[in-house]
DNA sequence: TGTACATCAGTGAACGCGCGTTCACTGATGTAC
DNA sequence: TGTACATCAGTGAACGCGCGTTCACTGATGTAC
């Protein structure tokens, strides 16, 4: 079966399937349910569009992510999207906002291992970068999409959180509470430094730039091992001093 | 007009135009010239077709290089490239090519600056960042293009050109002179750093992620301050030691 | 010097594709009475 | 408890758009003789 031929299968079948899906899971709780119990209205199609909209942009990529795919692979009509997000920078920059939520939760969690503030760096950097290689759509949505609206408000919010953790852990280290209103040249610079440090390690593997590197190394030497060295090396001056 | 008014217009009356323009100049130089004096055979056109697809990039961004486009720009018929290139692809990554090769030529010429290594480094990251502002398109399809097909001669060898330079700046940093094709984990670990420093900082640069930062320092601070600023704390310890 | 001819760069019409958007519609929901 | 009705989530047909690809073709070039 082509996947056109099977996407045409899906939009006039899935509907009903999905629905009794969610009817046998819980058929007695009836406000909760009485929505996606029916097969015409969803219940819950909002957050089903963003649920497909993950999956094809982490299997498909950013090209991959139109509207009308999101309807696909949500079992809907392809004009459903519309009616929720209004246009496709609006479901993008929803999809982000959850990007960024989730990216900001496992630097959060990560902030919480280690005793020194060494082992906490390195903890923070291994889970930013753990972050985009298990999930590089999203990432890429998040970093680079020209598409997104940061106006949005959710978008706005999810972000400035995150960098708001940034900001803490730079602060962190510097053994300071940073001011976020008002940065110094110092601490925006030390902010930028392991911002671009890390970020660009994980754009340079996502966009596998290190390959290059790597296969020079000895065998066995993987990403993560790179990483790590890199993170040692980041801790002496990049310049030897005379 | 509208724009597909005037680039109808455009693809009925540029090539003559052009042919003139080139016969004007210089009318005399046979050999070199009579290809280009016809109005039909255009004498140069895979070089004119890679030009259009520059002016595409950088003004339309990634999204808006097509064949169609690039053809539309040159002032040929969109089956034009095909011929040329084959597809998308192939244009795509001479176009890449020749972006590495522009900017292996601004990091080598920048090397030449500088009596000591952190200035000889802290021009050579200006001249990459430099690079990446004034030729965004380009920046942005060398680096994270997926439509790249990186085995192709001229860009495997552009881009492998650009590496070299790289890691014999960073063996110049190291006080030593690298062997390529068999790196130690310390050099792999500066040679990433040295990038994703860099990287990382253009990559938020370009993708206006820098906003926050720079908003919330002193008035007249911009991209290029918080750059040497950045530079220069890289050079001490990210965690201060004990 | 002139002519015939092979080559091949570039044309333009045609095709099918997937997209976003629009819009009159349908059918389930929940509230007012 | 039952009925009427407003609401609105979701439908599906239709539109126009730009794209890549194909292919028979045309017209300039340069070489052979």
């Amino acid at each position: 079966m082509t996947r056109q031929a099977s996407a045409k299968a899906s939009r006039a079948a899935a509907r009903k399937p999905v629905a009794k899906a969610a009817a046998a899971k819980k058929p007695a709780t009836k406000k909760a349910n009485s929505a996606a119990a029916s097969s015409y209205h969803h219940g819950d199609l909002r957050d089903a569009l963003l649920k497909a909209a993950e999956k094809i942009l982490e299997r498909d990529g950013l090209p991959g992510l139109t509207l009308r795919a999101v309807a696909r692979e949500a079992g809907v009509s392809h004009a459903a999207p519309a009616h929720h997000f209004g246009d496709l920078t609006g479901l993008v920059s929803e999809l982000a906002a959850i990007g960024f939520r989730q990216f900001n939760a496992a630097m959060r969690a990560a902030g919480e291992i280690g005793t020194t503030p060494v082992e906490t760096g390195r903890a923070r950097a291994t889970a930013y970068v753990d972050y985009a290689r298990t999930h590089p759509g999203m990432y890429t949505l998040m970093f680079r999409a020209e598409r997104l609206d940061m106006k949005r408000p959710a978008l706005d919010e999810a972000a400035e959180a995150a960098f708001a953790s940034l900001v803490g852990a730079v602060g962190a280290d510097r053994k300071e509470t940073i001011e976020e209103q008002t940065l110094t040249l110092d601490q925006a610079a030390d902010i930028v430094r392991a911002w671009s440090l890390v970020h660009g390690f994980t754009s340079l593997l996502l966009d596998d730039r290190l390959y290059d590197v790597l296969r020079r190394l000895p065998a066995g030497t993987d990403a993560d091992a790179l990483l790590l060295a890199m993170l040692r090396r980041a801790n002496t001056p990049i310049v030897p001093q005379p």
